[in-house]
DNA sequence: AGAGTTTTCGACTGAGAGGCTAAAACCTGT
DNA sequence: ACAGGTTTTAGCCTCTCAGTCGAAAACTCT
């Protein structure tokens, strides 16, 4: 085992979006050892004069078009010697999301898996992919942060069903719809879409009113008093 | 400007206390260029072998008595290639909590200073402190966090002027004692403190029942429907 | 004993999420 | 065109829980 004195770093991505109504992750099969032939998360090694951020941007811009991860954020750090075989190697992990419709071309080794059924992952990755689950699933909560898996218009029923498959359980749309609409999140477009065969009232279509994260800041409990 | 082909890494902690009524943190003055004489936080360069974790520990280790700090968890990585201004050096920065109540023995080069009223501080140190503070402020509204802040054993008057100083707004007793007795993150001791001078019902004393960080469930808005 | 202090308890309020039902608006097949 | 089926939407109700207020409790000091 190699033990240099200086760690190698490489930045990690967990890739997700929703396909075919299930939370997938962008994952390539490794070309060489170690753990060749396993699936494993994109990303790759820094280099000099670059930022973390630019670099996972600049390995993941070798899978998919970066321009479709509409956001990107810091997941956590790895930093056990031991989880890379032969090198001592430090991983940044991000998590990033792809809008639902998109569909990038991918080359022969990089393809999505449902988070649900993952593969046996290199490494730690499998670890890192479920906390990027994680993630994401307590940041619906309190963030806007469902801009970034829907299309830029959607109806309640298409973001309820992206909920539901993101956060793994049922959602209803009344209450998404009541609570989204009550904290400013989504705004009706004034269109509606047309019902697909077999009928049923046209549904209202939305968006979401930033293209940013933002925080649901009532969300706080132990709030300041009111001033009166 | 020396620019090597791998980067330099260094943990960071922002080490937080309530002392006298207010959040402050643990900073050392810098004894070497560059930022001579600034005023920084604790830390220092990764060893061969160790974790993050095991580092940052390390080097709080030379400051105060790390057995005294209740709660260490990752804050974010810094990565701009010039937040150095000599060396292409990467910062993983940590948030360490500290009880009130000890007060550790300090190197001459080391002190406490109110987040509020931060002398000038070394490369990024400023904003990252501020983030270790919206951190802190963030998790108290939905963990138990406050454990790693207060004494082991408290009334509620003083668990609430701890949470008036770290949230920076008042705090109703009334309500603190409600809310975080419903949610089960802190219990009666069965014991009450004799009042001060001046007089006054004796308070009843509580504990926290985890030492250990815990996420309140029940906080996440669209909940999986009610199975009945 | 009375005045002053601090803690504690109970009741009230209001906001907001979750649930249910009925109505609205559309399609298809006869 | 009408009946029956489908999906969306709106209204109403309930329940939980945070926040507020006031009064009672329990103690000290003079």
């Amino acid at each position: 085992m190699r033990q240099s004195t200086n760690p190698a770093h490489v930045s990690l991505a967990v890739v997700l979006q929703i396909r075919s109504g299930a939370l997938q992750a962008l994952l390539w099969q490794r070309g060489r050892e170690p753990f060749l032939g396993a699936w494993s998360l994109p990303g790759g090694y820094l280099e000099a004069g670059e930022t973390l951020e630019q670099s996972i941007q600049r390995h993941l811009a070798a899978k998919v078009d970066v321009r479709e991860v509409a956001h990107l954020e810091q997941l956590e750090t790895l930093s056990d010697p031991n989880r890379h075989p032969r090198e001592w190697q430090i991983a940044n992990a991000y998590l990033g999301l792809v809008p639902t419709g998109v569909d990038p071309e991918l080359p022969e080794d990089t393809d999505w898996h449902p988070v649900s059924r993952l593969p046996e992952l290199a490494f730690d990755h499998g670890e890192i992919t479920l906390a990027g689950r994680e993630r994401l699933r307590a940041k619906l909560s309190y963030t806007n942060i469902a801009f970034a898996l829907a299309p830029p218009e959607f109806t309640i029923s298409e973001l309820r069903d992206l909920y539901a498959a993101a956060l793994g359980h049922d959602v209803s749309a009344t209450n998404l719809q009541r609570v989204l609409l009550r904290r400013g999140v989504i705004e009706s477009t004034g269109e509606r879409r047309a019902p697909g065969r077999g009928g049923g009232r046209p549904a209202a279509v939305f968006r979401f009113r930033s293209g940013w994260l933002e925080v649901t800041d009532e969300f706080a409990v132990l709030r300041p008093p009111s001033t009166k």
